[in-house]
DNA sequence: TGTACATCAGTGAACGCGCGTTCACTGATGTAC
DNA sequence: TGTACATCAGTGAACGCGCGTTCACTGATGTAC
């Protein structure tokens, strides 16, 4: 291995190993020292990678939003369409997805933290709602924007509810019930545009 | 004044800021020195008052859990039923609400973090949230507990995904429609119950 | 193929800073006589 | 009413710690001849 394929590995190693950090311990959690440490490396190497502490972030959250991406399109094709969206949203809602943040949704991870982040990692992460609003409808075929954006809403609201819920069957009951309000609600969009049409 | 009262007072000077602080800055970023320097005081004084900072976060968010309650009941009690849900989505999901995240809900402020949070103020959170149920159902009547945490959720997910947008044209648009997505479940959700009677 | 030199990924000590918490203190308020 | 003492809210210096970042360095890899 060449000494530039050498760095390029290390680099991938940091890198995802921080995305995961990330999504479990936060924009605040996810110290330099200790992600280099646990990375096998020490802290002063991380500049020879990252330029700063928030281009670390911002590429984790990208790395993040593509390891994503590769789960949600596993929806088999060949479902009709009301089908594939609510296996995404029970997969969303499920108690795994609660219970692991570190390899999950990387939005809902750091909702509430982003408005207190950098400019650039704001920019990054709208730019990742965008991303995920494509991503969706590549698997579901085009919708009306405004319902796509409501049902991520409700789905994120949920599994953030759900995490920060430290009882276990309230905290079932939250995914249960956004559940079933995403396809009650997917249901009533429906019938709105076939009554419109 | 007698120096009790007088206690007394500046506990609630720092109680109040601090729920402020809070819902701005976060768990992280409300810290014992600044508070205490923008409360007039000096950061010493401050276990005077508070055993520790997690006990400070505890008693900050539930003064404003308190000074929300109130806000809610300011809709009028004589309207029906569905337009007082309405008038709540409306508040909840307002640029105002997003705009002014230290004088809203910690619940939405907050919700991200508290995973990461101590347990004893974790408990607090969930504590919290068992209330704000309570308190809808006070003002809007006995509903299926599921419904009201699946339009909690909704409100929650759509009002902290709007602000962590910085592009104010796609960040008002999140509101909306979650704004529509809310009565249309809550319609949703009456209909089915009607279906069932 | 062997030698001399250049490159640069990674090391580890150090920087200034802000954090939560402690503690000896001050001085105004409250109490006892 | 006046004096002596006790209380205790608030002061401000100090603690150990972890943060992001810098920097002189080391030593293995890569290049030139």
């Amino acid at each position: 291995m060449s000494r530039a394929e050498q760095k390029a590995a290390t680099r991938e190693k940091i890198l995802d190993l921080a995305a995961e950090r990330l999504r479990r311990e936060g924009l605040a959690g996810n110290a330099v020292h200790r992600l280099m440490r646990d990375a096998g490396l020490t802290h002063g190497g991380f500049y020879v990678h990252f330029e700063s502490k928030e281009a670390l972030d911002i590429a984790a959250l990208e790395r993040a939003m593509e390891s994503l991406g590769n789960l949600a399109s596993k929806v088999p094709a060949d479902l009709p369409r009301a089908e594939r969206r609510a296996q995404m949203a029970a997969r969303y809602l499920s108690r795994s997805h609660r219970d692991h943040p570190e390899t999950g949704c990387p939005l809902a991870a750091l909702v509430s933290e982003v408005p207190r982040g950098g400019d650039m990692f704001r920019e990054a992460y709208a730019g990742a709602v965008a991303g995920a609003l494509m991503g969706r409808q590549e698997v579901l075929g085009p919708t009306p924007p405004g319902e796509d954006i409501a049902l991520l809403a409700l789905m994120m609201g949920g599994l953030t509810l759900a995490r920060a819920i430290p009882d276990k069957d309230l905290s079932d009951a939250v995914l249960r019930a956004c559940r079933d309000a995403s396809a009650l609600l997917a249901e009533a969009y429906e019938h709105r545009r076939g009554d419109e049409a």
